[in-house]
DNA sequence: ATTACATGAATGAATAGCCATTCATAAATT
DNA sequence: AATTTATGAATGGCTATTCATTCATGTAAT
């Protein structure tokens, strides 16, 4: 059997594992059996649980940051750029919902524990919505007192936070089209009714 | 010594080591010496490690809850509402920054495992953002067709994240106020400039 | 073509360490 | 002295990781 494949196929299995239990209650002979591997077998690709973890993360979000740089790549319009980065997000979420939920567990958990932070794939993928802003503002058509960081932050926060809804889904019948409408909407024209002045 | 003492003091080293370790990695002895309190102690006081979680959880989020209510029962502009409670919001995680830290994981690491849910403080949290959408819409200073239960998970995923970095804090140097006010302006108004119509 | 040997991947039972929980015993309180 | 509360060492269950062994494939010698 190819090498390569066995490594991909172990991915997949913890990816969805991780998603199932959670990092610690996943047993690694659970990942195996779900693998159709050995449990020994794992360890001729992984250092360690925690490195299978961070490889799932790494790889996949490493994946979507790739895709995301090549759907904008050929935007220059930043309104359509956030619009493109959020759909982007949202299907890709939901498409793979186990990832969404590894990416939260990542985030959220283990680092706390073991400090390795290596590439750091994560802050990549929310740089480019820090990007999108900046270059709003120098356009001139995002305001310019807002500060990207803070933003990138807020803005990954919601898109997160009802990806995971979607997962723990008890309810959740929006299309990602209504959702991303949504976002989008308050993101960039606020909740707040515009004072009714545009009229001709 | 009175029980309720040390019922308290186990709740809040136990807040303190959930935080710093997180939940699987943190020991019942490490809550018990953070706790000066011999380890069969706590079992006197908690049936199970994850019920020392959840009631951390639900008392905690209870209090804010609770806090919450209080300051917007005096207000009832939807507007000034919001911005009361997001100030509330991030000054109580900053200054417990372990219960910003506990939260997110039970949130999302836990109730994957133990299905209990019990009274759920925390749907009652995001509710009162619901509801002060809710309220801004029938007002009509708010847009008609947000979807106040998209909008609170948005806008608490917002809040959150944002709280998170502070603890995970490389940075963050902003303050509660300023941040608050970012918050406020992206929620209310957007990021867009708005096209400047409205000069007289 | 057949046999013998080599290599490295794969296996899964055994090991070893960790830690939640218990409980016999000891304070402390009534 | 009876009862309640506290202690912390001992127990027991669990599972990540190891490693001696098997298996599969390729190479070379006859």
């Amino acid at each position: 059997m190819k090498a390569e494949n066995k490594h991909s196929k172990i991915i997949s299995a913890a990816t969805k594992v991780f998603a199932k239990k959670g990092f610690f209650t996943a047993r690694i002979s659970d990942i195996a059996k779900e693998a159709k591997v050995a449990d020994g077998t794992i360890y001729l690709y992984f250092n360690n649980k925690y490195d299978i973890l961070l490889s799932v993360f790494e790889e996949e979000v490493g994946k979507i940051v790739e895709k995301t740089d090549k759907l904008l790549s050929s935007e220059e319009d930043p309104k359509k750029m956030l619009e493109i980065f959020t759909i982007q997000h949202l299907m890709a979420m939901k498409k793979n919902k186990n990832l969404a939920e590894v990416i939260q567990i990542e985030l959220r958990q283990t680092n706390k524990v073991i400090k390795d932070y290596r590439n750091n794939k994560f802050s990549e993928y929310t740089g480019i919505i820090a990007n999108i802003i900046k270059k709003g503002q120098e356009t001139g058509i995002y305001k310019a007192d807002i500060k990207a960081d803070i933003a990138k932050r807020a803005y990954f926060g919601a898109l997160d936070e009802v990806s995971r809804v979607w997962n723990a889904s008890l309810e959740t019948h929006y299309t990602v089209e209504e959702i991303a409408d949504q976002l989008l909407t308050m993101f960039l024209t606020g909740i707040l009714h515009k004072p009714a002045e545009n009229t001709p």
